[in-house]
DNA sequence: TCTGGGGTCCTAGGACCC
DNA sequence: TCTGGGGTCCTAGGACCC
């Protein structure tokens, strides 16, 4: 047998997570939304089936499908998400080290050769395990580890073993598990996929192959391998390689190192003030900083950008950031914090109203001291120890416990900050939030 | 009234070098 | 008529992912 590789995912991941603390939202038509409980980004089976409940649309444009049916609402409740993310991937891992955590909810493991250890003793060929019973075994596993429903396929590429898991969650025969790694069955497989459902194929790359008259990802893995080089780039011609079985992307165990961070948000409401504005980048930069240090890592480069409303017909529209090269790396949040204020200084202009800022740190370097700074920076060493202990102490005691810069006084009282007006407790990170059960 | 956040990769074209 | 050749680096923009 050839390499196997498997897909495996939660179902509506965030509904999902929510479920496993909340029980009564099963069966019940579920929608989680972004931040300021803008779009819609997650939903229910239950609420896909409502016409005109899609992914990413406004909350406020469905609003009255959402009484009329009894939908559900939740904010996001990322503590609760990564935490059930990390259960997830623990559990995967314990099929097999071979694993690329490839996103939140999903990730691929690479399984050649783990069905093929008992030929040489004495079990029976009616014993041997089969990828089908492999992936039930998984399912079993998770859900009774994590409580959450996943969907696996497994295939001679990454490409392939996505397509297998898109299969093995709309086809309900399936019950979630399909193998595609063998030729037969492939082809009826990838001629029941449109070509939009392709991992690769976005919005552009749909319209210009089905411009060509190509629909199907069968007919995408043969077409000609120069016209996809030359259409699509490289990206496409592996796309159709893959398709084909010949494997071109391989399982990445070790993600490669960061090249940039990003914090920022929209804000609750409006903001116009520089002050209040000064307030949010300094919170952004705080939590870029955190991630950081948590990485390892130093930034070379600084940028901060503000920007209005973009959907706003009334408002007069300003966008615009500030970039700076640092010539010393820097893992300090004092540090940085000079660098993102001075830039938001000079890129405000008063009289707009703002609706969103950030703060992305880049050129991004191993934050070993012996590469960012010279020992003999009495100050910056001393810096780095005060960081070192504060994210600590938050660390133990929570987030924001120690933090830099005034805290917002009544009259701003945060604006910025984002609204989660339907958030769940934070089940399994709060020790206030823990489920108590009645006996 | 109300519209998310955080990433990566690839290419073309310009600047610059010898 | 005809105006070298080859390389690197950087950036902006486009495409994609979840």
């Amino acid at each position: 047998m050839g390499s196997v590789y498997a897909l495996i995912d939660a179902n509506n991941f965030y509904v999902s997570c929510e479920r496993v603390f909340d029980p009564r939202l099963h069966h019940k038509p579920t929608i989680i939304l972004s931040n300021n409980d803008g779009c819609i980004i997650a939903r229910s089976e239950e609420a896909k089936q409502i016409p005109g409940l899609k992914m990413g649309v406004p909350l406020f444009q469905v609003e009255h499908i959402i009484d009329a049916c009894g939908v559900e609402i939740l904010s996001s409740n990322y503590a609760v998400y990564g935490d059930m993310s990390q259960r997830l991937m623990w559990s995967l891992g314990a099929f097999t080290p071979a694993l690329e955590v490839y996103s939140i909810d999903e990730a691929f493991l690479d399984l050649t050769g783990c069905l093929n250890n008992h030929r040489d003793d004495h079990y029976s060929r009616d014993d041997e395990e089969t990828l089908d019973d492999l992936g039930r075994r998984i399912k079993r596993t998770v859900r009774q580890w994590t409580g959450l429903p996943v969907s696996i396929g497994f295939a001679p590429t990454k490409t392939l073993a996505k397509l297998a898991n898109h299969l093995a969650k709309r086809r309900p025969e399936l019950r979630g598990v399909l193998d595609l790694t063998q030729a037969d069955g492939r082809e009826e497989a990838l001629a029941q996929t449109g070509v939009e459902k392709v991992w690769g194929i976005g919005r552009a790359y749909a319209k210009l192959l089905q411009d060509a008259g190509i629909t199907t990802a069968l007919e995408l893995s043969r077409v000609d391998r120069r016209w996809a080089r030359q259409r699509m780039t490289v990206v496409g011609a592996r796309i159709v390689e893959e398709l084909r079985g010949v494997s071109c992307l391989p399982i990445e165990c070790c993600p490669p190192p960061k090249r940039s961070i990003t914090c920022s948000r929209s804000f609750g409401m409006i903001v116009e003030s520089v002050d209040e504005l000064r307030e949010a980048v300094r919170f952004y930069t705080a939590r870029a900083a955190v991630k950081l240090r948590r990485g390892g890592l130093a930034a070379g480069g600084v940028t901060v950008f503000i920007q209005t409303n973009r959907f706003s017909r009334e408002d007069e529209q300003y966008a615009n950031a500030w970039t700076t090269e640092l010539a010393l790396p820097t893992d300090s949040t004092p540090e940085l914090l000079g660098w993102t204020l001075e830039g938001l200084k000079r890129i405000f202009k008063t009289g707009f109203r703002y609706k969103k800022a950030g703060v992305m740190l880049h050129g991004l370097v191993p934050a070993s001291p012996l590469t960012i700074r010279a020992w003999d920076d009495k100050a910056f060493q001393r810096s780095r120890r005060l960081m070192e202990t504060i994210d600590k102490i938050n660390g133990k005691f929570g987030r924001d416990t120690l933090r830099f810069g005034a805290v917002s006084n009544d009259e701003s009282c945060g604006r910025w900050r984002t609204r989660f007006a339907h958030r769940s407790p934070r089940y399994t990170t709060r020790w206030s939030d823990l489920v108590q059960i009645a006996n």
